[in-house]
DNA sequence: AACACTAATGCAACAAAGTTGCAATGTCGG
DNA sequence: CCGACATTGCAACTTTGTTGCATTAGTGTT
């Protein structure tokens, strides 16, 4: 993420009340390169106090805060990442592109690029688009 | 589909023992424009005596043999299409188009154009690119 | 610092999609 | 028509995620 701020000062900046495991999820977050599952964040944060439900709830209340987007992976699991992760620009949820690693299958979120434009608002034999996810398989840069 | 085999058929060409279940699957995957999930499959059956498991299996054996793909909706739940939907193009499960209806939820197995290219394999950063599933938002035909 | 309002938590129960085990049945080549 | 083997039907199970509710904790105000 790159970013000064703290945990704290990043949840009250996304109008989140600051609490015990909203920050452990947070800083988890901050500190992944790739986007995470909730059994993911659960492993990392390595506590057999922490409540699953409670880890559910803190990733959708930063989803509807926009602090968080989420992403399904090739086994229809959520994953979470934050918002300007791996770049300064607004990764806005409605164009998007992943990277999916077909070996650790890991997914990481990716700035737009050239390779993947976003196409304008346009129709073809009667579709409007709107926007694009895509989908980048492949081998991510741990795994060769 | 524009086949002008029958179900009875194609399951054999696929190495499928014909059963009544699959014949009832595939007529209804064949008359579809759109991927349906298993709720929309049994739906469409339309019969109290189908087998919910038997159809999962069904649609299992089917992409198995490369009969059919399947891909995930909104709700990450799977949905099921033929190849050669809508067009005589074998759609590869490596290089894909799906169009997602955000008013129906409806997805549509679209074919590769220049909207949506697919890249040749290359690097960026590392990370080496094999395939892309392009997930096109917008609204469909039937709901403009 | 204490208060009060409200939101978050912890626990148990629940929901939905899909899988697995196994005995019974059906398919199909010979 | 037979026999080998795959498929079916049923019940039980798994996994991911949600919901209800009583208790606890965060936050702005006094
Ligand atoms: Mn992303
Ligand atoms: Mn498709
Ligand atoms: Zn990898
Ligand atoms: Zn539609």
């Amino acid at each position: 993420m790159a970013t000064k701020e703290n945990p704290g000062e990043i949840l009250h900046k996304y109008g989140l009340k600051v609490t015990a495991t909203r920050i452990r999820v947070l800083d988890v977050l901050i500190n992944s390169p790739v986007a995470l599952s909730h059994s993911d964040i659960i492993g990392l944060i390595d506590d057999p106090m922490i409540d699953k439900v409670t880890v559910y709830r803190t990733l959708n209340a930063f989803t509807t805060q926009g602090l968080t987007h989420k992403v399904a992976n090739e086994d229809r699991n959520w994953l979470y990442a934050l918002y300007f992760h791996n770049s300064n620009q607004p990764a806005t949820s409605d164009d998007h592109a992943h990277f999916i690693c077909r070996q650790c299958e890991r997914i990481y979120c990716m700035p737009i690029t050239s390779m993947n434009p976003k196409p304008d608002v346009r129709e073809i034999g009667g579709f409007v688009i709107t926007s694009h996810e895509h989908r980048i398989h492949g081998v991510c840069p741990e795994c060769h």
